[in-house]
DNA sequence: CTTGGAATGTCAACAAGGCTGACTTAAAGT
DNA sequence: ACTTTAAGTCAGCCTTGTTGACATTCCAAG
């Protein structure tokens, strides 16, 4: 496994991109890259006693209003016991509402309120004003690169809930 | 900021890439990207009941040997008593060694043992066969755009460890 | 129709790993 | 001698993950 030369594959193709030292950087890049990624909506959640969590919350509830709490959880990956602790002070304090379904009545639809879309809206336009400043920076192209491997990163669990959600469904 | 246009800048570049909805779709990329690049070792971890924090202080004790302790502080961006639990049980467990620096006997130098090694060894395989994967499969060039957006993401602090790192100075 | 199992959501308690604040020790610097 | 710096410790808090136990609802088999 610690090879230090590229396994001298097939054709005639540079694998140079390929080394541990290249792979290495990847995730230091990832790293430090993510911290940044978080870094402002984090700030604005900590002046209202919010977390991360919340904020993921919000995200996808935001995105497919109306999603049940199960829908949610295989979204987020979490259980539904550290979920619903997240969504009982979310619906507290009034940003999200929970209606109980009408064909099946276990189930809970949640939609953010008009406070919830509000913090919502604070949150991604934070988010959004770093990626937007990066994809700027870094250009269509490299815009188009980040895309293709974080998608081949994913389990492929997440990439079928990550095209889901990018095509639009609920 | 809720533009939904891009805000048809200067030159006759096509700026569709910079929409909200595309914007959008990287912050989620981001998102379940993080979770395959971390899941990997999370596994071999949690057998150890050692935790992502512990990962972080051995791969950056690796990466840089004799590093000392307030230096690991800022490249990991956590308290001194976040840190010191964690190097505490690594100590404790015979994987990280501190060594009183001989200049300044104030400062501690870190080093992995023999055992550190074999686990960092472990967790870096893991981490960096997905890595490779998604590399491989993505190409070159997707890969150059994955890191400069990446870097282009970070907070300039952080941009300067990871590129000092890059450039192999401690 | 009833009853047992599956699905959904809630409550309680615990652990990891962040954080702040206060304090000690030792070594350097001035 | 006094101050500053590096490291470590103790105490206590918060968020957010976990498991286990439990209530409600639905549905299908008997």
């Amino acid at each position: 496994m610690v090879d230090g030369r590229p396994s001298a594959a097939s054709s005639g193709e540079n694998l140079l991109f390929l080394t541990d030292e290249q792979l290495r950087q990847g995730i230091e890049a990832m790293f430090f890259a993510y911290r940044g990624f978080t870094a402002d909506p984090d700030r604005i959640l900590s002046d209202l006693a919010y977390g991360r969590a919340h904020h993921r919350a919000i995200h996808f509830i935001n995105r497919a209003p109306g999603t049940t709490v199960n829908n949610l959880l295989n979204i987020l990956g979490v259980t539904k016991q550290s979920l619903n602790r997240v969504l009982r002070t979310l619906i507290a304090d009034g940003l999200v509402e929970s209606r109980v379904g009408r064909l099946d009545k276990r189930e809970r639809h949640l939609h953010l309120t008009e406070d919830g879309r509000a913090l919502e809206g604070r949150l991604s336009d934070a988010q959004r004003a770093r990626m937007r400043a990066a994809f700027r920076d870094a250009g269509p192209e490299a815009v188009a690169g980040f895309r293709t491997v974080l998608e081949a990163m994913m389990d492929s669990e997440m990439r079928r809930a990550y095209t889901r959600l990018k095509e639009n469904g609920v």
